[in-house]
DNA sequence: GCCGTTTTCGGCCCGACTGTTTTCAGTCG
């Protein structure tokens, strides 16, 4: 059974719990062991065959859930989830999408109405029978209806890179009022997420009125959720909903940390902060003595994180993973940055599905400063972009050594490569002999990628078996929001990866993005070198690169971590040495 | 349901906003 799996299970017991209205902190033990266990880069199931001890060894993972992983993994059920089950209707948890409904509204609404899906409160609601009942009243039924209509919606979270773009719409939009003195970006969005389901806005400011009213300006605003004091949402046209604070100056930094979170993150550090007799809020620390307390620290977010003898994380690793055992053995890791990569390893031209030639991709690399670039484009299986066969393929490559010879004397090197399919039955798309002849061979999966796990899993694991191939290009497949990974045993990945000294990529494509965080934490933690390439189609494909080393630093990646920060000749080196 | 360098019991982060209320519950992040 798949982490997935069990952490699914473990959400929906959450669920059907809130809708009891039982404990909320064993309702909160269920969702925080789903969110440890779907983080958790091996497999329960494996762990769970070894007994409950190992099981429990993980954080927020007792007897009792220890106990239920190894029911569910051996049994394939879980029979308090069954009698839950039986308790409450399966539809009802589609009640808590809709903004403003929460477990104890759902509820109400089954048990006085006994309403079980979005359609049937749509008709309650246009019935007007929902208003009548004790808690809710016209406003409420309205914003039902609404409410309806976004949780039907598709609802997708946003690829990084388009919040990206609106977030600077936005600051570009903000800038013209005066009144803002200081704007910045919290949430998902300043950790780097790959996607993006709202966007926190921080604004100083002494004037509130001013800053509001120009945030409801903004020309993607489509309506205003709330607005209060200090705080204000709006949701745009494409339903993105961006929420803006207005703080004072000497609240900034606390404000700042608040909102970046994660939310896990946080609590343990207010968890810390307890423990020291202070308390922390999005106003600042503050020292308890007794009833009273006093202000110590907020204005910036070193100042806060200093009050409890910490470093300032960098925003991609305030995931509660591992950056408190980091700092408290003084070794956070020192990240990647974007100009630390000198080479790419993966793009397009237009022999194949590119758009450009060599020589317009080469100079594009050197203009961004890199000092090598591979050609890899398709082999011949991919026919819908006119892959390359073997012929072609060598006299792609009789360009390449005439264009180095050309331009030798300048230091720019342009690789031999090939992105070479793996065959559905296991072989490699080109012979032997032939990816023997490259500088450099990323093999990836296009076709077969519904086969079932065992036989995925060989075809990757015999590739990285194959002696001319360097790397697994995007090792899982995934398109975000699009397609889910193959069902590929990447445990087997990367102990093959580790046995044959091979690479994997971190494609940087924004809406690849593959390997995730998860995987590269892996992968780090086992030695495997990292290559973050764009996969180019064109030159601006090259500008992709820095949603990679956002996700590469998400995976608490160092530049040593990552091939190609090196020279060319020390690449050669590593793949020589394994 | 989890957890322990104050604890094996009694905590578990904290505040803003809205709507429906006459002082607060529910929801959200």
């Amino acid at each position: 059974m798949l982490n997935s799996s069990i952490a699914d299970t473990f959400d929906l017991i959450a669920d059907l719990l809130d809708f009891q209205s039982a404990n909320p902190f064993r309702v909160r033990a269920y969702r925080n062991s789903a969110r440890t266990i779907r983080d958790y880069p091996e497999s329960l199931s494996v762990l769970a065959a070894e007994g409950k001890e190992e099981l429990m060894k993980i954080d927020g993972i007792g007897e009792d859930l220890a106990g239920k992983i190894i029911t569910l993994v051996e049994t394939g059920e879980l029979p308090m989830l069954n009698e839950l089950k039986a308790q409450i209707p399966p539809s009802l948890p589609a009640l808590l999408r809709i903004p403003g409904v929460g477990p104890k509204k759902a509820a109400l609404l089954f048990k006085e109405l006994r309403i079980k899906s979005l359609d049937e409160l749509k008709a309650a609601c246009a019935e007007g029978k929902v208003h009548q009942l004790k808690g809710f009243g016209v406003k409420t039924e309205q914003l039902i209806m609404q409410g309806i209509g976004i949780a039907s919606q598709a609802n997708e979270r946003l690829y990084w890179s388009t919040a990206d773009q609106i977030a600077n719409e936005l600051r570009q939009h903000m800038a013209s009022c005066k009144k803002v003195e200081k704007l910045e970006f919290g949430g998902s969005y300043r950790r780097g997420k790959e996607t993006i389901g709202d966007l926190d806005v921080l604004v100083v400011s002494d004037d509130v009125n001013a800053v509001m009213d120009r945030f409801a300006e903004f020309p993607g605003r489509a309506e205003t959720i709330a607005r209060g004091d200090t705080k204000m949402s709006i949701r745009t046209d494409a339903g993105f909903q961006i929420d803006l604070r207005v703080v004072p100056a000497e609240s900034f930094g606390a404000a700042w940390q608040y909102f970046t979170g994660s939310k896990e993150h946080n609590v343990i550090l207010r968890g810390m902060a307890k423990a020291k007799g202070l308390k922390i809020n999005e106003y600042g620390v503050y020292k308890i003595h007794g009833e009273k307390e006093t202000y110590i620290a907020g204005k910036t977010e070193a100042d806060v994180y200093a009050t409890l003898d910490m470093p300032v994380f960098p925003p991609e690793i305030r995931e509660a993973r591992q950056e408190f055992e980091w700092a408290a053995k003084g070794k956070l890791p020192k990240l990647i940055e974007e100009r630390d990569i000198v080479g790419d390893l993966h793009m397009h031209t237009h022999a194949t599905d590119g758009t450009a030639s060599i020589e317009e991709m080469a100079e594009a690399a050197r203009d961004r400063g890199l000092s090598y670039i591979a050609i890899t484009d398709h082999s011949k299986r991919v026919s819908m972009a006119s892959g390359l066969d073997e012929a072609r393929l060598l006299a792609q490559w009789a360009e390449i050594d005439k264009i180095n010879k050309k331009h030798g004397k300048k230091g720019f090197i342009i690789l031999k490569g090939i992105e070479c399919d793996i065959l559905e039955n296991g072989d490699m798309d080109l012979s032997d002999e032939c990816l023997a002849q490259a500088d450099w061979v990323v093999a990836s999966v296009h076709y077969g990628q519904k086969q079932p796990r065992e036989q995925i899993t060989a075809r990757i694991v015999g590739a990285l078996a194959n002696p001319h191939v360097d790397c697994i290009a995007h090792p899982t497949g995934r398109l975000l929001n699009r397609r889910e990974p193959y069902e590929v045993d990447m445990e087997a990945v990367f102990a093959a990866a580790q046995k044959y000294g091979k690479f994997l990529e971190l494609n940087a494509n924004p809406a690849r993005l593959d390997l995730n965080d998860i995987h590269l934490a892996a992968a780090r933690d086992r030695g495997i070198p990292i290559v973050i390439n764009t996969d180019a189609h064109s030159t601006d494909g090259l500008n992709v690169l820095r949603y990679g080393i956002l996700q590469a630093r998400r995976g608490g990646l160092t530049k040593e971590q990552v091939a190609n920060t090196r020279e060319w000749k020390e690449v050669m080196e590593m793949l020589r040495r394994n």
